[in-house]
DNA sequence: GATGAATGAGCTTTCATTCAT
DNA sequence: AATGAATGAAAGCTCATTCAT
C-alpha cells in the first residue's frame, strides 16, 4: 500500500528522515489528533530534533497534507484497480469494502488519521487532501455509474449519493472500530472484517428487506 | 426536529444568555471548528463580554458538551418516536433518513457541529457526548433488530453493523452537503433531500442490484 | 480589643455588615493570604453578595488597611498603657511579650494576618498600616529609651535597634507558631506562651550568657 | 557571603541564561514582590523573551523555589561553618549576626527576597524552601544548644525559642533597613552594620539590663 | 441597601516557527 | 544536515470592579 524508500546509508537500512517523520506524525496524530499534536511530539516520536522538521516540511499543516497525499495514493491505486477490473459490480463493492476494512486492520494508525482527521483537515486546507479523499468518492461513484450502465445496478439511484452512502457507511464502521464501539474478539479480526465486508456488499446490493422476490 | 427552548418567539422573554451563547458557539464552531474557535469569538458572536462566558460554563470544552447534550436530546426523542411507531421498518428507515436530512436543511449549523465535531470531540471528552451520539446508533440498531424479529428484515446481517452503515452513510451525505460537494439547486433543497431520503431507504431496503427477482 | 457596633435592626443582634466583612476577611486572609484571597471568598465567608463589598470598601486593598487600622488600634492602646505604667522596664518588656503572645493565642487569625501580611502589605500601601505597625515599634522604642533614661537599661544600645530586635523576635516566634514549627502540647498553650514571654524578657534583660557576674 | 556560581568574573563564560533569569527574578521580586511580579517583567529584566522562561522553569513558582534553593545554600554553608568553629558562643552569635547583616549590605536584593517572601512563599509551596529556611533556624538552635552544653550559655532557656528570637530580631532589623526605617548615613553602612551586629550579640549575650552584677 | 450578572484588562502558559551554531 | 535555544503571538482563564435592577 505504500512505498518505503530504502536508503543507501552505511548503517542498517533506514527509511529516510522524511518518511520517518511522516510515520511518526501518523502515530502522533492517531493518538492525540492533529490539533493537539505538537511538532515536538512528532520529532520526539521520530527520534530527531524538532527543528529538523522544518527542513522537510514548511509547517505542521504540510505534514498532514503529505500524509494524505503520500500514504493515500497507494490506497487509491488499489481502489482504482478494483474499479477497473472486469468483474461484477457486486464483487467490486465487496472488494473495496474488504480493502478498506483490511487497510484498517493492518494499518490502524494510518486509517485513524485518514478517517478521524478528514473532515477537520478539510477545513484546514481543503484543496490538497480533499482532492485525495474526493478521488476515492469519485472512483466509487464512477464504479457505481458503470455498474448502472452495464445494467448490473439499478439506474434510479444517484450514483453520487450511493457512493457517499457506501463510503460513509464504511467510514463509520471503521470509526466504530477505532473508537472500540464494536467489540471484536481478539484474534478474529481478519474473519470478522471479511464477514463485515460481505455484509456491507450484501446490504448495498440486495438490501435489508427480508423477502425480495415477493415485495 | 428538536425541542429547543420555546424561545425568541412570543415575547421578548430574555432569551437567557446561556442559550444565546450556546447558539453563538454553534455558529462559531460550525464556521471554524471547535479547536480553531476562540472563546472570544463566541462571546463576540453572542454580543457579550468575554468574561461572561465563564459565568455560565467552566471552560470551552463544557460549551461543546452542552451543545451536544442540550441540542441533541430533542433530536434523539424524535428518532425514538419514529423507532417506536407501529409502521413498517422501511417507513421507519425512510423517516429517520428524512429526519436527519431535514434537520440539516433547517438547522445546518447545528448539524455541522454535530457531524463535524463528533469524532474530534469524542476524543476530547468522550463520555458525555459519545453517550448522546451513541444513543442514536443504539436506537437505529434496535429498530433494525426489531425489524428482523418481526420478519421484515433479513436476519443474516448484524444489526449493529447495519446501523453503523446507515448512520455513517447519512453522515457522509450530509458532510458532502456541508462541504458543498453535492451541488444542489438553490430552492430545491426540500425536494432534493426528500428524494435522497427515499434513495437511502431504498438502497438499505432493496439494495442497488438491478434485477433482484432473477439474481 | 475591638468595637463591635450592635446595630438596631429588628432581628437578632447582628454585628453590622462592615465588621462582619472585616472578620470574614481576616479569616480568609489568614487562610489563603491577601493576594490569593478573592473578594468573592470574603463575601462568601461573610454570607453576603460580593457586590456589597463595594458599598463598604472602595476596593480590596482598603479591606486590608481597615483590618490593620481597626483591629490593630485596640492592641496598640494596650501596648501604650503598658508602656506608660509605672513599673520596671523588665516587667514592661515581659508584659508586652505576654500581650503579643496572648493575642496570638486568643485571636490567631488576627495575628496571622497582621504578622504574615505586614511586610507584603507594607509594599502594597505603606502609609496606612505601616503607620499602625510603625507605632508599635515606636512605642517599644520609647519604652526602652525611657528605661535607659531611668537607668534601668544600659545606655550603650540604640533603642531603635533593640526595639526592632524585640518586636522581630516576637514576630518570628509567632510566625513559627503560625507555621506550626514549634510543637506545642495542646491544652498547654497558655502556660507555654507565659513561659516563652518570660524567656523573651529574660533574654532581653539579662542575656543568654551563663555567668554574668564573672564575665 | 555565599558561594554563588564562580561567575561573571574571569572570562565571559556565558553566565548561563538560567542564572541570568534567576538574578533578574531576584531583582523583580525584590522590587515588586513575588505575586505582583509578572513573568514578563522577569524576562524583560533578564533581557530575554518571556517564552524562554518556560524553557528553564516549569512555572513562575519554580523560579522562586529555585532562588531559595540555589542562592540560600551558600549562605547556609557559611552559617554552618561559623556554628562549627571552635570559638566562644558569643563570637559565633556576633559572627552570624554580622554575616546576615553583611549579606544584606552586599546583596540587598537577595536578602529582600529571602526575607520578604519567606512567609508568603512558605504558604505557596512549603516543603522546598521551608526546608532551607528551617535549616537556618536549626543551625542557630543547635549552636545555642551546644553553647548551653558547654556551659557558656544559660540552660534555662529553650534554645529553639532563643533561636527564633535571634533570627527574627535580625530579620526585622534588616526589614527595617529594607524599608528604610533605620536611617543610615550613606557610606557608613559597613561600620553601621558592624556596630549593630555587636549590639545584637551584646543584647543576646548580656541583655539590656543596666547593672547586671547587682541585679 | 443588596444582589449577582456583566465587563474586560491582565495574567500565565503554550507552542509553531526561526535562527545561530 | 542537525540541533535546540530563542522568540513572541495567541489563547484560556481569573477576578477586581462596575452597574442595572
Amino acid at each position: 500500500m505504500t512505498s518505503v524508500q530504502a536508503d543507501h546509508s552505511e548503517r542498517p537500512v533506514r527509511p529516510d528522515k522524511r518518511n520517518l517523520m511522516l510515520d511518526a506524525a501518523i502515530h502522533v496524530f492517531a493518538r492525540t489528533g492533529y490539533h493537539a499534536a505538537r511538532v515536538s511530539d512528532i520529532a520526539c516520536e521520530a527520534g530527531i530534533a524538532y527543528g529538523l522538521v522544518y527542513h522537510y516540511f514548511t509547517n505542521k499543516e504540510e505534514i498532514l497534507n503529505s500524509i494524505f497525499e503520500e500514504r493515500w495514493s497507494g490506497f487509491l491505486e488499489a481502489v482504482e484497480s478494483i474499479a477497473d477490473a472486469k468483474t461484477f459490480s457486486r464483487d467490486k463493492l465487496e472488494a473495496v469494502a474488504a480493502l478498506v476494512l483490511n487497510a484498517y486492520r493492518l494499518r490502524p494508525e494510518w486509517v485513524k488519521v485518514l478517517v478521524l482527521e478528514i473532515q477537520r483537515s478539510s477545513r484546514i486546507a481543503e484543496p490538497d487532501q480533499m482532492r485525495a479523499v474526493g478521488r476515492f468518492f469519485q472512483i466509487v461513484a464512477r464504479m457505481l455509474r458503470e455498474g448502472q450502465e452495464q445494467g448490473e445496478l439499478r439506474g434510479d439511484i444517484d450514483p453520487a449519493v450511493a457512493a457517499y452512502l457506501f463510503v460513509g457507511g464504511l467510514d463509520l464502521v471503521i470509526t466504530a472500530s477505532v473508537l472500540e464501539e464494536l467489540h471484536i474478539e481478539p484474534g478474529t479480526e481478519e474473519a470478522y472484517y471479511q464477514k463485515v465486508a460481505h455484509s456491507v456488499a450484501e446490504i448495498f446490493l440486495n438490501g435489508l428487506a427480508a423477502e425480495r422476490g415477493t415485495e
